[in-house]
DNA sequence: TCTGGGGTCCTAGGACCC
DNA sequence: TCTGGGGTCCTAGGACCC
């Protein structure tokens, strides 16, 4: 356990709302409402202006609008204007310390014991409270509330006390004083279900949490979670602030205005998705074994399924057909609500040619020195939209790229080839230039 | 006019291997 | 005519977070 109140939890107020609002005067004072603006939108942000007639976030939005007053906004997101603002903060943020963990677009943890500051509680009160006034001139007026304690954990508590625009520091030692009298729910980790749970113990505080042992914890919640929530009732957590973390898992999926039926639709949505999560794993220069699809039915049960495919792919084609066939064995003759697709099980290229080399190690060496291998062929007319260039034989094998920053990567695949070596190019190099695709027979 | 979209982590059972 | 035990991979679902 740290003996210092080092970690500081920042966490933007209100924040979707408050962009909207600095942005449209007419809105101050108003109340706001930003999320999904259809009949099956949720509210992701509401201002507190909303908040008094009782909207929240995840809130159905058509009940955001029965509860809030005529005149209430409600707004569909701007993202874009979202992550400047949050660019800016971020920055203030680096200022102070470089080890700082962003969450979320509005919230972060920073260690100060790395920033190399005055720990006291005086000193860093000051600087923390210098930060927070920082704030409205480098985003145009935003207010964000801070937390500072000897844990991430009592840190987030500590933001979420004095809102909006508010500093709480937790003294070291005054941790239990703070966290026993709180809501189970305030201990992350802990929500509906666990605290459903724990209520038929007749446990509601953290206090009333601290009185049952850890066997009994966890033979009902598990190893895992039992164990976490005995320890963090004690607010015994030393969790690191972790400034990157590689991504596991990406996807996209879609809520539909009206239940969808026809397999043709669902079709088109598939291979819209999966030419989506192609782009953004070829951003990250990454490619995915897994491909995973899910839907909701008309009466909200949600299901996934999955296929671990024998290599890793980058291609759209290869993973909208995945997706497909995995589609096929579900009944949508009730209309889904929803369809997603995902892929996880990420390589990087730094890694690939070793992890293919096992069940055909002269395909392999073939393919890594194939003359027939011409240079990489990636054209792209409209610049490099992502997944835009991959082309197919007969046999459907083809070229596949990923673009990283100002580098491209290249690899052969097909089903039935192993994939060949991964090159990685300058984007700007003049070899990759229009050409024809490989003929692989 | 109930219930978004993007993620993470954990569990549990079965297959498979040694 | 008895049914090891450990480890890993895969799949599906659930809880949770912002």
């Amino acid at each position: 356990m740290r003996t210092t109140a080092s970690i500081l939890h920042l966490d933007l107020d209100a924040f979707f709302a408050a962009v909207e609002q600095r942005d449209k005067p007419s809105l101050k004072g108003k109340p706001v409402c930003v999320g999904g603006t259809g009949h099956r939108g949720v509210v992701s942000t509401a201002s507190y202006e909303a908040r008094v007639y009782g909207a929240r976030s995840a809130m159905p939005t058509a009940q955001a609008r029965r509860l809030c007053p005529a005149g209430t906004a409600f707004l569909s997101p701007r993202f874009g204007a979202y992550s400047r603002s949050s660019e800016a903060v971020m920055g203030l943020l680096h200022e102070l310390s470089p080890v700082v963990q962003q969450v979320s677009v509005d919230e972060a943890y920073v260690d100060l014991a790395a920033a190399g500051i005055d720990l006291t509680l005086d000193a860093v009160t000051a600087r923390v409270r210098r930060l927070l006034d920082d704030i409205p001139g480098a985003t145009g007026g935003l207010t964000a509330s801070a937390g500072v304690a000897s844990s991430k954990m009592l840190a987030k508590i500590a933001s979420d006390l004095d809102k909006p625009a508010g500093l709480v520091v937790v003294p070291p030692g005054q941790e239990l004083d703070v966290l026993g009298p709180l809501p189970v729910r305030a201990i992350g980790g802990i929500g509906p279900a666990t605290a459903t749970r724990l209520r038929t113990f007749g446990v509601e505080s953290v206090a009333d949490l601290q009185r049952m042992g850890e066997p009994d914890l966890v033979s009902i919640f598990g190893d895992s979670h039992g164990r976490g929530i005995y320890r963090l009732a004690r607010a015994q957590d030393d969790r690191a602030v972790e400034t990157e973390r590689e991504a596991k898992s990406v996807s996209a999926e879609e809520t539909f205005e009206v239940d969808v039926t026809d397999p043709r639709v669902l079709a088109a949505e598939l291979a819209t998705m999966s030419t989506r999560v192609t782009g953004r794993l070829a951003e990250g220069s990454a490619f995915a074994r897994t491909v995973t699809i899910k839907v909701r039915q008309h009466d909200f049960t949600t299901s996934t399924r999955s296929a671990t495919l024998p290599h890793p792919t980058g291609e759209p084609e290869v993973i909208r057909a995945t997706a497909q066939r995995l589609l096929d064995g579900v009944d949508v003759s009730d209309g889904l609500r929803l369809l997603g697709v995902g892929v996880s099980g990420f390589t990087t290229h730094a890694q690939e040619q070793f992890l293919f080399g096992d069940d055909e190690p002269e395909h392999v060496a073939e393919a890594a020195v194939a003359p027939s291998m011409p240079a990489p062929l990636l054209r792209s007319s409209q610049g490099w939209a992502p997944g835009a260039d991959v082309r197919h034989d007969e046999h459907g094998a083809g070229w596949v790229w990923g673009r990283g920053l100002g580098r491209v990567t290249v690899r052969f695949e097909g089903p039935g080839t192993p994939p060949g070596p991964v090159r990685t190019f300058a984007a700007d190099d003049p070899a990759l230039h229009p050409a024809d695709p490989p003929n692989w027979t």
